[in-house]
RNA sequence: GGCCUCGUGGUGUAAUGGUAGCACUAAGGAUUCUGAUUCCUUCUGUCGGGGUUCGAAUCCCUGCGAGGCUACCA
């Protein structure tokens, strides 16, 4: 896709030291813990370290950061692996799990015990927050703190084998209790959970944190620079702590970068999850979902997502993405690959009354007007019609390039229509139009060369095929959708209108849409064919309508 | 009250001591069998105040503002 400028602080960062280290292969990671599905904030953090790889000509890892076993399942790790892999990030056989390295991460916590560097204290929780102290004031040294190593080595040993409730002792780091960093006082490296693990199930009683547990993970696998969000900048001298205090084989980097943010979007797990859990959506995947399976479903293809985030760019401060920019790219990648097609949504009837009945023309229309090789479509024409309701008007002003009393319009690819008169029902609601065609018109022009200004879309009202049609407008109504009023939560800011579903009228062609596929619905947007689709319904997702001035205009 | 990070048009992001650029948005125009696409044009910016320098978005000081940090989550 595009090229643009695409340096930034980090990758500055990696020049200095290729410069410095020519032959060292960049290695970079993504981490997700197998808890939730991904959204398009991981799908930011992959785009930035998958691209760095790939970049580079490095090397890619993905893997599993599952050190809490209360949290975790295998489920997880499947859909994950599928949104990785869609979203185009190879990760080869560079395939890992956090829990791989739990023989060796208990190793080093020995290692850190014999050092005198690390203490199992007997504390219970609501101790050891008061003893850290808070943001202005130093924490105290627990009492358990200068245990001799042999009775460390030996408590350690009973938490592994279980002995221990959960809750009654942890294994420390011997740091700093008065650290103006609340992660060097002292940090929890393992705490007791007597849960079945995804993968190890029943093996350990004792789980690493996630302190302990990073740094030293992407020092086994050679991580070169460990890429991660602006939140774990505290966490760093914690992260170099244990690389300089342990005999890893390696000394990754640890960058921060500030995470991706979007217009209308929450991407709070906890967040999401209560979106589906409370059935305010469909499912993790339902189309106005932020997570990738979302707009998956959705219809927005991995490079737009893809070319999003490279254009939202990496920086080092908060910032909010509009969500203009996401609609651009989606439609920017959907316009030069949707098969074009007609569809009417908001249907009204018209008679061509010098059509002969049970009569059908066929006109052959092209899949994409800027692309012949990809083939053309035929499209009926019968003598009773489908068009907008928005394409007629009774009393029309003079910038309105549609039909109306009198005037002549084309349907596309087919002739020209002039409308001759229309019924109205007893709401003064327009019942049918009445129209003539001009059989010289064939074609989509005449031979004296009169020129129409408007082309509209139309589907023939006897043969089409019925399409459900989901649209969407942004599942919240604020921009931010955390900006709440005192007593209210982000739920109240749902936009009650969020999905609507219309039954609509499509060309016969569509008969033939498969699941996943994408459209344009000529001047109107951008259509995916859902996976509830069955074979006797048709059901469609508006990905994202096209660009619409005529419709800004009249708004003003 | 502590520590850390960060302030560039409406939005996002470049410029690393030397002409403030790009994209999105918005506005206007041209082309058009999609009021789409494409093309052209225009608007708006270095948080404030000092200092260093021939020269500061960039370096220093200071003020203001934003965000992060007080889990046996990651």
């Amino acid at each position: 896709m595009t090229e643009e400028t695409s340096s930034n602080f980090i990758r500055d960062i990696i020049d200095e030291y290729k410069a410095a280290n020519p032959n060292q292969e960049i290695v970079t990671r993504f981490p997700p813990e197998p808890n939730g599905y991904l959204h398009i904030g991981h799908a930011f953090a992959i785009q930035v370290s998958y691209g760095i790889a790939r970049d580079y000509n490095g090397q890619f890892n993905l893997r599993f950061d599952d050190t809490n076993p209360a949290k975790e399942e295998s489920e997880y790790v499947d859909a994950i692996k599928e949104d990785v892999k869609w979203l185009g990030a190879d990760w080869g056989d560079n395939l890992f799990f956090a829990s791989d390295y739990f023989d060796q991460l208990y190793e080093w916590a020995l290692h850190l015990i014999r050092e005198g560097l690390a203490y199992v204290d007997d504390q219970s929780p609501e101790e050891m927050r008061k003893g850290r102290g808070s943001l202005i004031e130093p924490g105290e040294n627990s009492p358990f703190r200068d245990r001799k190593v042999e009775e460390n080595l030996d408590l350690f040993q009973r938490m592994k084998d279980g002995e221990f409730d959960e809750g009654s002792r942890v294994l420390r780091a011997k740091i700093d209790m008065g650290n103006p960093n609340l992660n060097l006082r002292d940090p929890v490296l393992y705490r007791i959970l007597h849960a079945n693990h995804h993968r190890t199930g029943d093996k350990w009683k004792i789980y690493p944190s996630y302190d302990f547990t990073h740094g030293q993970s992407d020092a086994i696998e050679g991580i070169t620079h460990s890429l991660c969000s602006l939140e774990f900048e505290f966490h760093r001298p914690l992260y170099n702590w244990f690389l300089k205090n342990l005999p890893v084989p390696s000394k990754p980097r640890q960058i921060e970068f500030a995470r991706l943010n979007v217009e209308h979007i929450v991407t709070s797990k906890r967040k999401l999850l209560q979106l589906v859990s409370e059935g305010h959506v469909r499912g993790w995947d339902d189309p106005r979902m932020p997570t990738v399976s979302g707009f998956r479903r959705r219809g927005y293809t991995p490079e737009s997502l893809n070319e999003f985030c490279h254009r939202a760019g990496v920086a080092k401060r908060e910032r909010v993405n509009e969500y203009a920019l996401l609609e651009y790219c989606i439609r920017q990648d959907l316009e030069e690959r949707a098969y074009r097609r007609m569809a009417v949504l908001n249907p009204v009837k018209v008679i061509i009354e010098n059509f002969p009945e049970n009569d059908t023309e066929y006109f052959d229309g092209p899949n994409h007007p800027a692309k012949p090789e990809l083939g053309m479509r035929s499209v009926p024409l019968t003598r009773e019609i489908y068009i907008e309701r928005e394409d007629f008007m009774e009393d029309p002003p003079k910038k309105f390039f549609r039909l109306g009393p009198g005037r002549e319009v084309r349907l596309r690819y087919a002739c020209y229509i002039t409308c001759t008169g229309f019924k109205k029902d007893e709401e003064g609601e327009i019942q049918e139009i009445h129209a003539t065609f001009d059989p010289e018109s064939r074609g989509g022009s005449t031979p004296d060369g009169r020129k129409v200004k408007g082309t509209i879309h139309w589907v023939s009202a006897t043969e089409n095929r019925p399409l459900e049609v989901r649209n969407y407008e942004q599942l919240f109504t604020k921009t931010n959708p955390e900006d709440v009023e005192e007593g209210q939560t982000f739920i109240d800011n749902l936009n009650q209108n969020s999905e609507s579903i219309i039954t609509a009228f499509g060309e016969p062609e569509l008969g033939k849409a498969t699941i996943g596929e994408r459209f344009q619905f000529e001047r109107k947007g951008y259509y995916a064919v859902d996976p509830d689709t069955q074979s006797d319904q048709l059901i469609l997702n508006c990905t994202v309508g096209l660009r619409d001035s005529w419709g800004k205009k009249q708004k003003k």
